[in-house]
DNA sequence: CCTTGACTTAGAGTTAACTCCAGGTGATAA
DNA sequence: TTATCACCTGGAGTTAACTCTAAGTCAAGG
């Protein structure tokens, strides 16, 4: 695929090439001018990086992972171990936000009472 | 309240100068020296930022809210809509980290299978 | 041959939200 | 009296994660 494609289907271009540069990406296949393609497994690296950044996780632990994922299978356990921490934090903030979720609902119907209250004058 | 006070239970003192100085706090009740004295209502909005900014609401939103807040209740249909928006964002949110926990633990369910392989060998 | 368009690079700029710092004040404690 | 302490200010610095720019290459179409 093509960065176009890529970018279409999955990160814009910019950051694409950005990842690459801060070793969150492999330094992907070129042709002869230069040009990047990127392999499927390139595309379902992408993929992965793109929902765990949609959820907020950092790019710091995706670079460790990769570094850890490409050293090879005697590191499997410690990236376990990586995902089992973020997974962790994930639910926290989950919970979190249903809090906020609670009270923001709690203040929208405090609104809606006092605009039914308004009305009633 | 003073500013120490506040920032154990809730906020950096740090931060709460910030939130003054860019409008999220009314300039506050001083005393001779110039030193903050949080009333309750001030601590309840603190409290409430508190909550909206753990769930990654922005600071620019809150902002609005608080400016239409202090030119009064005519403004209550307006807040009320600001913060369902807010709230779309955040279920949206919510449902994308639901996502992403799942592919984390599909992940994490991949690991264990690769150890309990190599433990067999 | 010339233009167009997708791609390249290194590096600078942007954004949101803090976070820290230097230098200063005013009240209290030894 | 001197030192400590909590607080003050305006402004600079930091962080994460992009995002954009300028200047250039290369292949294809007219």
């Amino acid at each position: 695929m093509r960065i176009s494609e890529v970018s279409e289907q999955y990160i814009p271009a910019n950051t694409l090439r950005y990842y690459e540069r801060i070793g969150l990406l492999p330094p992907v296949q070129r042709n002869d001018g230069g040009i990047r393609y990127s392999s499927d497994l390139d595309v379902r690296w992408i993929e992965f990086i793109k929902s765990m950044r949609s959820a907020g996780l950092p790019i710091e632990m995706l670079i460790e992972v990769y570094a850890l994922f490409r050293q090879g299978d005697h590191t499997i356990e410690a990236r376990k171990e990586i995902l089992i921490g973020q997974r962790a934090e994930l639910t926290a903030k989950m919970d979190e936000r249903q809090k906020t979720l609670d009270l923001l609902n709690y203040k929208i119907s405090m609104c809606i009472t006092a605009l039914v209250e308004k009305c009633k004058n």
